[in-house]
DNA sequence: TGTGAAATCTTCTGATA
DNA sequence: TATCAGAAGATTTCACA
């Protein structure tokens, strides 16, 4: 739970930073700084100044999984027998490589996460032989996702 | 759908510099070359084959969004009156910026979105002022994320 | 696929307006 | 918060094993 404590004050100039980073980490700060107006130098400090507050939370390199023919994502909501059962049902599931989210939800389950397979027969056998497998798990519903129509981050 | 035609191999050391960089996208080639014990420029030209096979999809800052108030986190399912209305559906989600994800899915409802608000009375205002609006929108079931303990990438 | 070397560009820091 | 300037380091390309 990485919480910060100072008072954040974000600016246009910190946003501009950040949309051009959040859409390639790897764009040069000093083309950064030309695109914007200021110098290299600024956009440095101002980087450590949102790294310290907590809300740079890092950066990452994004695979297509389709290349690696990963094809299938699916949304599966759990059903756990007991609410004890519930830490090592998550920690059964970190075991699991094609598990990707894992929440705590309310509503009906218990659980939703979200897995990533190379097929429906992959997804089966990750279901039957993986999760179904797991102890306290009663009940799952599945919901593959068909087409992947959005997928961004918070706007800033 | 990005896709590629290249008969992609990627070996230890692909996925030894693939690792690095999906777990912080600004560290250096050249650091990774001495972990790895390789040149630098072996692994920028592996980089290039790994860009040009479609794999590497880009690389991007990740933000915190608990430091600007986000803290809410649900995804919502959505029953849809008419196949037809799905685009038209899709495209007004597109224009609401707390919708993060949205997927057409097999099972009960047409659509599953993923939604970041700041309170659970942010996401009662979407829910009721924005979602429900939707022309075709007949019935939503909300689950929200009590706590996510798994986040991660497709593991290579 | 790999390497070293050279040119160029970037990052980072410190002094300062 | 901003700037410049300099040192250290990174990226990129090329010729070649």
């Amino acid at each position: 739970m990485k919480s910060s404590n100072s008072n954040l004050k974000i600016d246009g100039i910190d946003k501009r930073i950040l949309r051009f980073l959040m859409e390639d980490a790897r764009r040069p700060i000093l083309e950064i700084a030309r695109n914007i107006g200021i110098s290299g130098a600024a956009i440095h400090q101002r980087l450590r100044k949102l790294e310290n507050s907590g809300l740079l939370a890092g950066s990452k390199f994004v695979l297509n999984p389709r290349i690696l023919g990963y094809t299938t994502l699916a949304y599966i909501g759990i059903f756990l027998d007991r609410a004890m059962s519930n830490p090592q049902a998550v920690a059964a599931l970190e075991k699991i490589p094609e598990v990707l989210e894992c929440h705590y939800t309310t509503g009906n389950w218990s659980i939703l996460i979200k897995v990533l397979c190379k097929d429906n027969e992959h997804l089966m056998h990750v279901l039957n032989k993986k999760i179904q497998q797991i102890e306290g798990v009663s009940r799952t519903e599945t919901f593959i996702s068909l087409d992947q129509q959005i997928d961004r981050q918070l706007k800033i």
